[in-house]
DNA sequence: CTGAAAGCGCTTACAG
DNA sequence: CTGAAAGCGCTTACAG
């Protein structure tokens, strides 16, 4: 079904260029290029009343719209940034790039997004490709916490800001995660939690890396350590949650005391956490208490819902986006932390006894 | 920290031209061109053995790469794919992304996409933003089922194809979606259920509208009749899924045989339906069977893991692109439907007996 | 085997 | 108020 349509031409793609409007209307290109170009309150200056009116209404008429790559040559500014992401479809960074294009829109620039699978490699790769593509700013939303491959990219003097997480010093808008994990454990030790354990995420994260801290140190405020042993790294998904839990749940038949909640640096890894808790005949809320992080709109849907940490996913890309453009601007910028806030729900409840866990040896009372 | 980096200069962005390595090494800058724009092999007819050469090293040491601005501005090719999705943050969309990216990447393209939330304007807007950007080609994935706004973006020539929705005769590459709807069905009936209903999506996606009419056939065939009060339209996510649910659920008080299975055509609007089934005291995989669609990673992970019909997201991106690229090519290309696949899981189980549902009217046997 | 020319579509000082 | 020129960086027939 090819369509023979007599709907009006959607403007773009058109064959229309300058030179059409100017030939048509006797006019010289450059004349037509000033007043299309100018800011509407300019445009006097640009030609006389009449002539900008001929330009404007031929120019809508015909559908004019200018060739992005000729004024990108021209001008040197592409009006795009690129966007490094680990995954898409981890639906933070997914979220946080809607906040990155709203803004973008916002702003006159387009955006283009690569996935990179935390796989450095790969971000040098993607890094290359974008630049390639003369971008005139990047965002990256895959930082390893060292920041070495940035501080390369840094040398290229090409403006840059972080999203998701923070590297070196270099300029970054993320979830202030150190209090993110402050308030999960307030959460429980309120609740009378002393015995608990941290699902970390990956190492290289600094969303993981200060969402445990923040965790760890409240405890330890408290008096509580927190046992290196009871800290797993993982992946960022649910599987990767489930996996750490399973090794969590099953070592503390060591002999420690039981653990009676558990902190996930992200709602999918507590997902899997649910998943393995579940397997174990543990009713979730009240023999083990779960607390995940980012507040996905799942956690409020799950069948048990899930307590968990909001973070502003959509706001960080806003802003990183904004603190971009200063950048681009030659504007000093400084690096942002956007407040957490606590969601409790039903994946949380008091401290158990300290009965031992299912049917491991009794803990001795420390 | 702002850094002085001995390391070497990651190409890219650099001010070398053609025109710079014609001068260093004195030659012309077509010669240069030709050179390093000829496949491997052609390269002999394009200058000297010892030219070549020559060209090739100082390219390297000086990290020429070219300007697409320029290369785009001359050849009229962008190598530029436009991709339209609802919205990257529903994972199915992003993973189908993610194939796309990935087979653009092997075919030189660069692509880039953007969310229009299904909203017709923004779908609109979009598309000329995207055009505006003058690419070779475009993907949508979010098509209404009757293509009227595709006819017209068809009647510019502008190759493209639709992934996951399919609209009018539009090229489409999609699950085959009414046979996944049948697996759903088949399994059901198998396990002795006759009084089902459907979580149908919104009502413009050919996805839930196919997922859909292959269950409700595959029901029909055997006998029963899916009325059409049982077949509730929803968003694709896990509130909306929860929503009809509780709907479905409770408007079964009023005489109609209890509910013993429900389908929903998505894995999220499925873990909805278990938050609604939790509410009501119902126990899933017995009291309620529940079966999703797309087999999304967390469906494996759930406390209790999901049945659902396994959709090859990834590979429905990927063969999307490929189409494109024939199509771009000039080939003449036809519609496409993947394979399905039923994974059986916890969620579903045996009819239980006619016993009616909590706390309902008794429903008389039919 | 290599060079010279023309031109893709635009913008921007500079003249007048 | 408008025009003419130069040039952004590339590619592609065409000559020789």
């Amino acid at each position: 079904m090819e369509i023979d349509n007599p709907a009006p031409p959607i403007a773009g793609q058109s064959p229309v260029t300058l030179r059409t409007l100017a030939d048509r209307l006797g006019l010289h290109v450059s004349t037509v290029s000033r007043v299309l170009h100018a800011p509407p309150d300019e445009q006097l200056r640009a030609a006389s009343k009449a002539t900008v009116q001929r330009i404007r209404a031929l120019a809508d008429e015909l559908g004019y719209r200018p060739n992005p790559h000729a004024t990108s040559l021209r001008t040197r500014r592409s009006n795009l940034v690129g966007v490094l992401v680990p995954r898409l479809s981890d639906i933070v960074l997914a979220t946080i790039y809607e906040g990155i294009e709203e803004s973008a829109a916002e702003h006159g620039l387009s955006t283009f997004v690569t996935n990179t699978r935390d796989v450095p490699d790969v971000q040098r790769a993607r890094t290359e490709m974008v630049l390639d593509r003369r971008v005139d700013g990047m965002i990256f939303g895959d930082a390893y916490v060292d920041g070495a491959f940035l501080d390369r990219v840094a040398a290229r003097n090409v403006p840059f800001v972080l999203v998701s997480r923070r590297a070196g010093a270099h300029v970054s808008v993320t979830c202030d995660d150190y209090a993110g994990g402050r308030l999960a454990a307030e959460h429980l030790l309120s609740l009378g939690h002393r015995s608990v354990a941290v699902i970390a995420g990956e190492p290289y994260a600094s969303t993981g890396i200060d969402r445990t801290a923040g965790f760890v140190d409240t405890f330890a405020e408290a008096g509580i350590e927190v046992p290196t042993g009871r800290i797993r790294h993982s992946r960022f998904d649910a599987r990767g949650g489930r996996v750490a839990a399973d090794d969590l749940l099953s070592t503390e038949l060591g002999g420690d005391r039981p653990i009676t909640a558990l902190f996930a640096v992200n709602d999918f890894a507590a997902i899997g956490v649910l998943g393995a808790a579940r397997d174990r005949g543990l009713a979730v809320g009240s023999d083990l208490s779960v607390v995940g992080f980012n507040d996905t709109p799942l956690a409020a849907e799950l069948p048990i819902p899930l307590t968990t940490v909001r973070s502003p996913m959509r706001q960080m890309g806003r802003r990183g986006l904004e603190l971009l453009v200063r950048r681009m601007q030659g504007e000093p910028v400084e690096s942002e932390r956007l407040a957490p806030a606590l969601m409790v729900r039903a994946t949380t409840g008091g401290a158990p006894g300290r009965k031992p866990g299912n049917g491991g040896p009794k803990a001795p009372a420390r």
